[in-house]
RNA sequence: GGGGGUAUAGCUCAGUUGGAUAGAGCAACGGCCUUCUAAGCCGUGGGUCGAGGGUUCGAAUCCUUCUACCCCCGCCA
């Protein structure tokens, strides 16, 4: 609706132009805007304003011209002139109620849209190292990038989710040597304990099933425990699948899928990593200094030059991080969004500046980031530090376990990536009442009820008929209804273009509002069948475009509750 | 010291990319269930949009200077 108003104006300001009533060079901006109060209409522009200077002319003016030079249409009842030259739009009520039909006949498809033309997208998101179980920081990188994923789908995007899994390194080294020293009943406070260790109890776990022979069945492996306690590198692999089996179960349990897992060990199997440093070496970015050879990334804009390959002969962890997202590109992902913690920062100049150096014709701001801020966890009013190395954590799991995974994820999405999140378990827990999730679902499960009581009642709804019928919706809440339902497709371009998944959320949140006030306040089974049939549409819609819209989020929409 | 982020109601957070009288939830207070589900609805109170300056018809939003908090600044990832 919104775009036919932004048409119809770009029409007028272009004939206006052709009569000399504007000047002939002026390209101008339409800007058309829902407004706030009903009394203002539907929608209002702030053209005149804009085009006030140039035009000449003081803006109630300009726009009193526009809008006696707005060609006929089925859309507009009548405008208004306001404060300081405002176009407010009235709409024709035949305008507000054809979004009740346009949500019926598309259904899951309304909202979608081509936008991205099938172009190829990859979301990277989570890649945890597997040398812990996802903590809630993970949840909200999962929450937050596996909508990405669905938003991009939707608005026509041909999306991948990726998870990058860091399978070799000195992490891993760490966490085989970790498990190592509780094989030998060591804990972390002797004097034995290996530098930087992992100290929480899920070593044992992991120390317990290796020394007890178990088999771990995880995703892309399975691995037998030896036993022994000397065999450093059976401890590592069994490690490695033990915690990544664990990592499945808990994105699993979060209703999170993954269309590849990329394991880093692959870059070195393949010689990615020595090719894409030999590429570097070979365009002249590099030199040698203390024993370890260094990549210029100040060439690129970094702040300091970056360590590629350690004086022990190993590679830093950004060389692998080069190779891989070469590989990304050349597996023809023109767009890449990589999903992390914000405390990742310094890796994004970081690795845009390898690519570059790796002139491999890749764009300069390649690939895209959205970086979340930190998650803090509340229990008991008071803050819990997380810290994998110190083994102090909230788990994914517990989240899930206790506060259900509706909840879970919805409060982790709903929040914009730039702001931190303070996620209070007891709220989330003993209050989940309180959790708007609940509210939004509540008014999906209610009209799935008013449903069941129609069949009951054994009164039939005949949807073409009842399309015939929206001239019947004359409630003011049912008018909030309609408007809202409106929004909905702009809501979520706009999502996916900023990558801004909690703008659904929101969404649905208000969504919600102006459903759950009409429902108080007007039955819709009601006697007269015209004014049934055409509240029985709407409230189809709304459940329609709710179930839309918590599928965006991976939240499910539960049909009673 | 440098880089990034944030600052909006008692608390947790939105704010449609510069629009009209700044919103929601929770918390507080007062009402509403013999009616399609009360996880709901109706009403009341609550604000120097961190502070100063600037840009213009118009600023929570843009520029600038400060202040506070979070993250990063490793030959860890």
């Amino acid at each position: 609706m919104k775009e036919a108003i932004t048409r119809l104006l770009e029409q007028t300001l272009a004939s206006m132009a052709e009569n000399g009533q504007l000047p002939a060079d002026l390209t101008p901006k339409v800007q058309v805007d829902r407004t706030r109060d009903p009394s203002h209409g539907d929608l209002a522009s702030n053209v005149a304003l804009t085009l006030a200077k140039a035009a000449g002319k003081p803006p109630r003016d300009l726009a009193g011209a526009i809008c006696a030079a707005l060609p006929a249409n089925q859309i507009v009842e009548r405008t208004e002139i306001a404060g300081p030259g405002f176009i407010n739009f009235f709409l024709t009520q035949d305008s507000g109620q054809a979004v009740v039909k346009r949500v019926l006949e598309q259904g899951e498809a309304f909202g979608r849209s081509d936008a991205g033309a099938g172009r190829k997208v990859q979301v990277e998101f989570v890649s945890a190292n597997p040398t812990g179980p996802l903590h809630v920081g993970h949840g909200r990188g999962a929450a937050v990038g596996d909508s990405l994923c669905r938003l991009l789908t939707a608005t026509g995007w041909d999306a991948a989710s990726e998870f990058y899994y860091n399978d070799a390194g000195a992490q891993i080294d760490n966490l085989a040597r970790s498990v190592q020293a509780r094989c030998q009943g060591l804990d972390p406070d002797s004097p034995e304990w290996p530098a930087d260790g992992y100290r929480g109890e899920y070593i044992v776990d992991v120390a317990k099933a290796y020394l007890g022979g178990e088999t771990i069945d995880a995703e892309d492996r399975h691995v037998t425990g030896a036993g022994d306690a000397d065999n450093l590198e059976a401890i590592r692999d069994f490690a490695v699948a033990y915690l990544r089996r664990e990592q499945d179960l808990d994105l699993k349990a979060f209703g999170v899928h993954f269309d590849c897992y990329f394991l880093e060990s692959a870059l070195y199997a393949d010689g990615a990593v020595e090719a894409a440093v030999e590429r570097l070496v070979a365009n002249g970015h590099t030199y040698e200094k203390d024993g370890a050879l260094w990549l210029r990334t100040t060439d690129f804009g970094d702040d300091k030059d970056r360590v590629m390959r350690k004086s022990d002969g190993a590679y830093t962890y950004f060389v692998p991080d080069v190779a891989y997202h070469l590989n990304k590109w050349e597996r023809g992902f023109g767009r890449v969004i990589d999903e992390q913690g914000a405390d990742h920062h310094s890796t994004v100049t970081r690795v845009r500046a390898g690519l570059q150096a790796l002139q491999a014709g890749i764009p300069e701001g390649w690939p895209d980031y959205v970086l979340h801020q930190m998650v803090t966890v509340m229990r008991g009013g008071e803050e819990v530090k997380i810290s994998k190395r110190a083994g102090s954590y909230v788990t994914m799991r517990d989240l899930i376990e206790q506060a259900g995974r509706d909840a879970t994820r919805f409060f982790l999405v709903a929040r914009s990536p730039s702001s931190q999140l303070t996620f209070d378990i007891d709220l989330a827990v003993s209050q989940s009442n309180d959790n708007p999730v609940y509210y939004i679902q509540y008014a999906h499960a209610r009209i799935c009820s008013i449903l069941r009581k129609l069949e009951e009642s054994g009164e039939g709804f005949d949807q073409d008929a009842a399309l015939q019928q929206l001239d019947k919706l004359q409630e003011e809440h049912e008018k909030a209804v309609l408007r809202q339902l409106d929004r909905y497709p702009e809501v979520v371009a706009n999502a996916a273009v900023n990558a801004e998944p909690h703008q659904v959320a929101n969404y649905l949140r208000d969504l919600a509002g102006d459903f759950h006030p009409w429902y108080n306040a007007h039955r819709t089974l009601v006697e007269d069948t015209a004014l049934r049939d055409a509240r029985l549409a709407l409230s189809l819609a709304v459940r329609q475009v709710i179930a839309n819209g918590l599928d965006l989020l991976g939240v499910s929409a539960p049909e009673s509750m």
